[in-house]
Parts: structure tokens; sequence; C-alpha cells
DNA sequence: TTCATTTCTTGTCCTAGTTCAATGTATGCG
DNA sequence: CGCATACATTGAACTAGGACAAGAAATGAA
């Protein structure tokens, strides 16, 4: 049970027994039904989960009232909107919804702060996943400006190849910043080669 | 000369005296003409620069050879590509350079390791640090997918109203990912109204 | 198994933004 | 100062991708 996110935390800072036991302490288990949103713009985000099973997305929605998805999660990744709401007390802007019937392990900013408290090296485990995040972040904004929509369909295939089976297209589309429409005339194309 | 810093530091967590003064220390003041390229893609990013004074980009250069400015870093900002190099030891593909003559205070990554091992609470400023990087990276993100050249345009200069004077329009059109040319004819529209 | 809803495809027309090229304007430098 | 280089503007022709509409296919609930 607990594996998966013990693989995860430790990826690059080891921890010894102990400290993973307090970790699993603190860890609630969580299971949610498809097509929930757990987070709604104007809320604050009082979670970060960790993806057992299933699929999440996060997305704003735009001011012609358009969805933007910023993030997809599946197992082992973390989904939460922990930009601004946590430190800053600003509610969100954006939404998390499951895609699927998910399993998670989540943490409220107290218990993350208790973890801290009672074993402070995962402070750095968290500050480097936040690394992570922002490096993927960076390249994904480089991608969205300098290709075609083209090339982001087929990066984003080699680099999800399960998501893209799991996820409905318009959603792809709006992740890669193009219309379904549009998604749809690049696959047909794609198919004919 | 450690105000700003200090200040910068300080935003999300305390620290007291004892504490800066070892951050303090461990402090590489550094001056560097404009023009020049701190770090050239390929290489390892060996350092965090915090901006004194001054004004740096950071860029992609894309497959058709264009330059895709990612950031920005001006007086009391943090510019490095800490994203993959240091802790996955991966080449950088990014470029760092002054645009203008630079005042600067460096960390490398041992530095920084010392700090950490002397005044753990620094972990968590940094972790900070870059959880705001991330929030205005996704931010940014959704702007691009979402808003006209135009909206942007006038987004950057609310946001940035000294950037807009200090740096070449080119780098501006770059930064918003759109072409020089077409930010000029923004712009004569705009001053029309 | 049927009906409803959501998703996907395809076509037509349209526009925001690009590309290229030419000209004008600053700016830095010996 | 004068020249060279970098930067900004403008226009004309083009294109990637969007918006809309209508139909087809898949999914799902009862």
């Amino acid at each position: 049970m607990y594996s998966q996110i013990n693989k995860n935390i430790s990826r690059y800072v080891t921890f010894d027994t102990n400290e993973l036991e307090i970790f699993n302490s603190l860890l609630e288990y969580t299971t949610i039904p498809k097509k929930t949103i757990l987070l709604h713009e104007g809320e604050m985000c009082t979670f970060e989960a960790f993806v057992i099973k299933g699929c999440v997305r996060k997305y704003y929605i735009d001011a012609n009232g358009f969805e933007v998805i910023l993030q997809f999660a599946i197992e082992n990744a973390w989904i939460s909107d922990i930009s601004f709401s946590i430190y800053e007390e600003k509610p969100s802007r954006v939404y998390i919804e499951t895609l699927e019937d998910c399993e998670f392990f989540m943490f409220s900013p107290e218990t993350k702060e208790e973890l801290f408290a009672k074993a402070p090296k995962f402070e750095r485990a968290f500050r480097i996943l936040m690394q992570r995040s922002l490096a993927v972040t960076q390249d994904r904004l480089f991608n969205t400006i300098s290709k075609s929509a083209t090339e982001k369909y087929l990066e984003f295939r080699e680099l999800y190849p399960t998501l893209s089976q799991r996820v409905a297209q318009h959603y792809i589309a709006s992740y890669l910043g193009i219309s379904a429409e549009f998604l749809s005339k690049i696959r047909t194309k794609i198919a004919k080669l």
C-alpha cells in the first residue's frame, strides 16, 4: 500500500525506516469517484494528493469560458494547487477534477507542517519535487510557444503513451492549447501516412 | 549591501541574526558586464544568482533557431537553470545572458548544501521560492494559451512596467511568444486609441 | 436494447498572427 | 563626427489554426 508513495518520495532523498513510518502515519487514504471536482476556482486548496490509482486533471477556465488543462496526474504523480493557495492565502484560480475513480494519499497543510516538524528532511524532498514540477512546466511553456500543433501532439503521445489512450481527445486538445476539431484533423492526417 | 537579499529570503520564513550571518557569509558577490552569456545550452548550470542590479534573460533556442525567452530577471529576482541541471546532472537546454551590466550574489551547489547543513531552515525558504516560481510559470502558460497577443502585451506592461522600458521590444515579443513585427503592429494600434 | 448524452469527424469559411522585404530610426563605437 | 550595426515600423501575401455547423460513432444508464 505504501510502497508506491515511499518510492516516489525517496527518489532524490534517502529516508530511514523511522522517517518513512512517520511519513506513512500522516497520510490520509481517500477514494473519490470519477467526475468529482476536488477544488473549485475561488476556494483554498487544502490538500496535496498523491495518485495511487486513477486520473485527475487540473484546469483553468478562461475569460471566454474555455477550459485550459494545465496538468494531468495519473498513478504516482502529485496534484495540488500548491502554487498560491497554501502560503499566500489567495483563493485558487484552478479546478481539480477526477476523470476516473481514484485512490489518493492526501496531505493537509497542517499534517505537512507536522511532517516537517517531526522529520525535517522531508522539506528537502518536497523542495526537489517542486523543482521538477517547475522544470516540466517550463518545458511545456517552451513547447507551447515554439512548436506546431502536430509536433505537440506527437510529442505528447511519446511522453504520455498511456494518457493518450485513457483520456478523451478534447481534453488532450485542451492540454495542448488547440481546438478539439483541429486535433481530430491532425489525427486523420497522421493516420493517412 | 545584504539588505535586499536578506529581505527577499525572509519573505516567507523568519530568520534570526545568526542564520542571516551564515547566509551572507556564503554569498559570492560578482559583477558581470552586459551581453555576457552566463550559461550556454549543453553546460551544467552551477549557480543560482540573485540580481542586485541589472537585467538578465533566460532563453531556449528552438528547432528553427528562434529564441524563446522564458524569464527576465531584474533587481531582487533569482535566476538559474535550477530545473534539471543541479539534481539530475543533465546538461541545460537554456541560455542565460545579461542584458545590462549586472551585480549578483551567487550560490554554487556546494555552498548551497553548506548553507542547508549549517542552517536547515533555508531549505524551507528555497522550497517556497520554488513554489512561487512554479505559480508564476503556470500563470504564464495559461496566459500564453488562452489570451490574444494584444491582451498578453497589455498585461505584460501592467505586470512589469519597468521592464517594458528597459529591454528591447523584440525581446518582449519573444517572451510573449509572438513575432517582433506583430508586436510593433499591436503597439501602433494601441497608440492610436 | 433503446434512447440520450457525450465524443469524434469532416467540411466551409474566416482571422490572428507569420514571413518576407523594404525603409526608417537609434545607438554605440573608433 | 561619421559609420555600422542593431532595432523598429509598415505593408503585402500567406497559413496555421479557430469557429461554426451538421452528422457519425461511441458510451452509458435504465
